[in-house]
DNA sequence: GTCTATAGCAGGATAGAC
DNA sequence: GTCTATCCTGCTATAGAC
C-alpha cells in the first residue's frame, strides 16, 4: 500500500547528507537553514533531528566523512616503486579524486571554521595525515637524488595548494579532458622538483 | 566640551569596513551580525546604515576595494626588461601583497557566492584583470623563448593558486622569514616554467 | 551622526500527535 | 519515522528622539 508518510530511515539519512552537502557547498554552512535541507530531502525540519544531534554535526560527519574516504582511497592505490613514479600518482590521484568530490572538497576548505575546536581537531589531523603522504615522497626522493627542493615542508603546501586549485576552474566538457589536465600538472610538478 | 555621543563620520566609516573585514574573514560573512559589526565599532546597529545601504554593499565594497588596490599596486611595480624579471617580481609581489593583506585576500577567496550577480561579476572582472597579467608575462616569455610551459592558460591558474596558498599557512614570526618563502616559491616556479 | 525602540521575519531546536 | 505546532532567540532594517 502506498503512502505519503511512512518509515524510510534507510534512504533519508544518505539524502540528507547529500542536500546538505549539496546546499552548504553552494551557499555556505551558515547561510543554508535546516528547514532548506529538509525541504530539499522532502522531508519537515523536525525529522532531521533523527539523524544529527544538531546542524554542526551534520556538518562535521560530511568533513569526517571526505576525509576518510580521501584517505583510504589514496591507501588503496598501487604504490610506485621509484620515487618519481609516486609523486606522479599523487599528482594524479589528487587531481582526478578531487575532481570527483568537488563539492565535498570545497567544503573541507571553506567551512573548517564552522566546527568546534574538537570537532577542528579532528579535521585538522586528517588533513596533516594527507600532506604528510605528499611529503614523505618527496623526501624520499630528495634522499634517493631523484629529485631536488630546497624545502619539503613548502613543496609539499605549494604542490598540494596547486592541485586543488584545479577545481576553481575545471569543468567537466571543457578545453581540456581529465587525463589532459592531469599531465600538463604532472609536467610542471615535475619540473618544479627538479626532476 | 566632551560628549559621549556625536559626530565622527570621518573615523567611523574607515572603521565600520575595518571590523567588518575582521570580522568576516574570521567568522564568514553570512555568521557575522550588523549587532557584531556596530557592537565592535562602539556604535549601535542602526548607524551602520548611515554608511551602507545594507549588509552585502559592506561586503562587496571591501572586495572591490582590495581587487582594485591590488591591480593599482601591481602596476606601480616596477616592470622587470626581460620575462624572467617579470615573472619573478610577480611572484614576489603576489606573495608579499597578499601576506600584507590576509584578510581581503581570504575574503575575496571565500566570499564571493554571497554577492548578488551583478557585484559577483565585477569582482570576477577584476580577478580575470589579475590573472591576465600573469599570463601575459607567461605568453611573452614563451614566445621568446625563456620559459616553457604546456599551456599558458593552466600555468597561470597553477602558479596563482600555489602562491595565494602561503596564505594558508605562513604565520608571521615563524620558521622562515618572507623573503626566504618568496625566495623559495620563486624557485618552484622558475622551474615549474622550464627557465 | 548616533541613539533607543521596534517592526517584521526567520532561524535552531523540541514536544507530542499519528 | 514523520508531521504539525511552537518556543525562544536573533536577525536586518527602519522610525523617530536627541
Amino acid at each position: 500500500m502506498a503512502r505519503k508518510t511512512g518509515s524510510h530511515s534507510e534512504i533519508t539519512g544518505p539524502r540528507i547528507r547529500a542536500e546538505a552537502s549539496r546546499l552548504f557547498a553552494r551557499h555556505g554552512f551558515a547561510a543554508v537553514s535546516m528547514r532548506q535541507i529538509a525541504a530539499a530531502v522532502g522531508v519537515q525540519a523536525g525529522a532531521l533531528y533523527l539523524y544529527t544531534p544538531d546542524k554542526e554535526a551534520l556538518l562535521f560527519d560530511l568533513l569526517k566523512t571526505h576525509m576518510e574516504e580521501l584517505l583510504a582511497a589514496w591507501h588503496t592505490e598501487p604504490k610506485g616503486a621509484e620515487p618519481l613514479e609516486a609523486l606522479e600518482r599523487f599528482v594524479r590521484f589528487h587531481i582526478g579524486f578531487n575532481l570527483m568530490r568537488s563539492e565535498a572538497v570545497f567544503l573541507s576548505y571553506m567551512e573548517l571554521r564552522n566546527l568546534s575546536e574538537a570537532n577542528f581537531a579532528v579535521i585538522e589531523g586528517l588533513r596533516r595525515a594527507y600532506e604528510t603522504e605528499l611529503e614523505e615522497i618527496l623526501k624520499a626522493g630528495q634522499a634517493a637524488g631523484a629529485l631536488s627542493v630546497p624545502d619539503t615542508k613548502l613543496a609539499t603546501m605549494a604542490i598540494i595548494a596547486m592541485l586543488t586549485g584545479v577545481n576553481t576552474w575545471y569543468r567537466e566538457g571543457g578545453r581540456l579532458s581529465r587525463d589532459t589536465v592531469e599531465t600538463i600538472y604532472w609536467d610542471m610538478v615535475r619540473k618544479a622538483v627538479g626532476a
